[in-house]
DNA sequence: TAGTGGTCTAGACCACCGA
DNA sequence: CGGTGGTCTAGACCACTAG
């Protein structure tokens, strides 16, 4: 990161700060390294630190770098690619999933979502809350809306509520036949629940991952789920193994 | 949006005031209306101008609001359903592509396309781009990539550059047989190029979608296509007609 | 307790748009 | 031209983490 000095040009400065870091990052950085502090790099940049702050932003974004308070700013490693709707014909809660459930209520859910589930505005359907893990890292949390009419056969003595009763309600799932599914996929941010379950801050960027599951003429389960976009590739589709980098990219010491 | 201050919470007043303004919008306003500007908002709330931008930040990356530099802050349209990769046997530029083709080059791909192409590093390929119209309205750009092993019969005769040019490779590529591809998607930042297009400022977050065209055992093709991540929702599979709304949410008049 | 990133302020000037 | 959002500054304090 070797000068100093910015020039004057049209662009505004914090864009062309991130060209110049970004640069950086691919030449003189290694995965997980550690960087300067804000206050630091500021500095030497000859700005102030919010400009700075806002160079960093975008490439915290673009998933080249992380920051955690009361820590520092870190090099990210690659996003790693995380497979969605990989199964066309297999239910949430199929033995190869790679959901773990996390609990389960019965409540009401958002008009947009019993719309969806052609459920009435009052009537409460099952919502089973689950979360992915990739390398003993979270990458998504869910949350499942089941009507009552998908799982005609729950008893109400395997258990109330819990990651036991998730797991009935998913069992029970398994015995309609699944026809098919749709995804759709839009930039969020995270929710408090959510982001604390991703160890995020609120309104971090997420990856809202919406699937209808449809099995007798209608959408018998709704699924939404939202992954980490600083950390995660999408991968649709058979071999999600495409791989596009910035540039060269060395492996810390 | 009636009340005017903010208590003390230990939650962030850009996090505060962006629920107040989203529940203001789903409640108080129309689609296409016009906010009061940052200025009168942010003293209406009692904040600073940077605090009150935090918060229409947010709700602008959510897809809720549209800020126009000269013009001012409208509530944005619930986002457009675009379809991705419907047809898993489709090359682009067949008959009922949604995309124009704008431009072609021929010229060394990043050395991240080069690999996935397997391509020699200096090898130069045709780059087509080509842009996505929706209601009028620019929503995604693309890039794609084609060995000149891909198209072995195209002429130099057709065209030396340019959107004719474009179209001879893409018809060029029709001939081979496509056996499926690989999607991903990513969250990314436009580059000049991509947000002059997508008439946006430079670093507007857009999703990234990635394709793989695989066809005779390798990898043909391969396409990078940034959509407007405010506006747009990615539908993949069938029917692309998942509707989730955050509320009530009216009609311009 | 020292150091980090996260939030917030109160200004200033600029680039762009429409009348 | 006046008004809008976009950029930038130089501070301050807070929340969190690690030693």
């Amino acid at each position: 990161m070797g000068t100093t000095q910015l020039e004057s040009v049209p662009e505004p400065k914090y864009w062309h700060l991130r060209t110049v870091l970004s640069e950086a990052l691919d030449s003189e950085f290694s995965v997980g390294e550690i960087l300067p502090n804000e206050r630091d790099l500021a500095a030497r940049f000859g700005v102030a630190r919010a400009t700075l702050r806002q160079a960093l932003e975008q490439l915290e974004l673009e998933g080249r770098l992380q920051r955690r308070r009361g820590v520092g700013t870190t090099v990210a490693p690659p996003r790693v690619g995380v497979a969605v709707g990989t199964d066309q014909h297999a239910w949430p809660g199929a033995p190869d999933d790679a959901w773990q459930p996390v609990d389960c209520v019965l409540a009401v859910p958002p008009a947009g979502v019993a719309a969806a589930l052609e459920t009435g505005a009052e009537e409460p359907v099952h919502i089973v809350r689950r979360s992915r893990v990739f390398h003993g890292q979270p990458v998504a949390a869910e949350l499942l809306y089941i009507p009552a009419s998908s799982v005609p056969d729950l008893t109400a003595i395997d258990a109330p509520s819990g990651s036991a009763r998730a797991r009935a309600v998913l069992r029970e799932l398994q015995h309609l036949e699944l026809e098919g599914r749709d995804n759709a996929v839009e930039l969020g941010s995270a929710r408090a629940d959510d982001a604390k379950e991703l160890d995020r801050l609120p309104g971090a960027p997420v990856l809202v991952v919406t699937t209808r599951f449809l099995a007798v003429g209608r959408t018998a389960a709704l699924s939404v789920a939202t992954y980490r976009a600083d950390t995660c590739r999408l991968t649709f589709g058979d071999s999600g193994s495409v791989e596009i980098h910035h540039g060269p990219e060395r492996q810390a010491s």
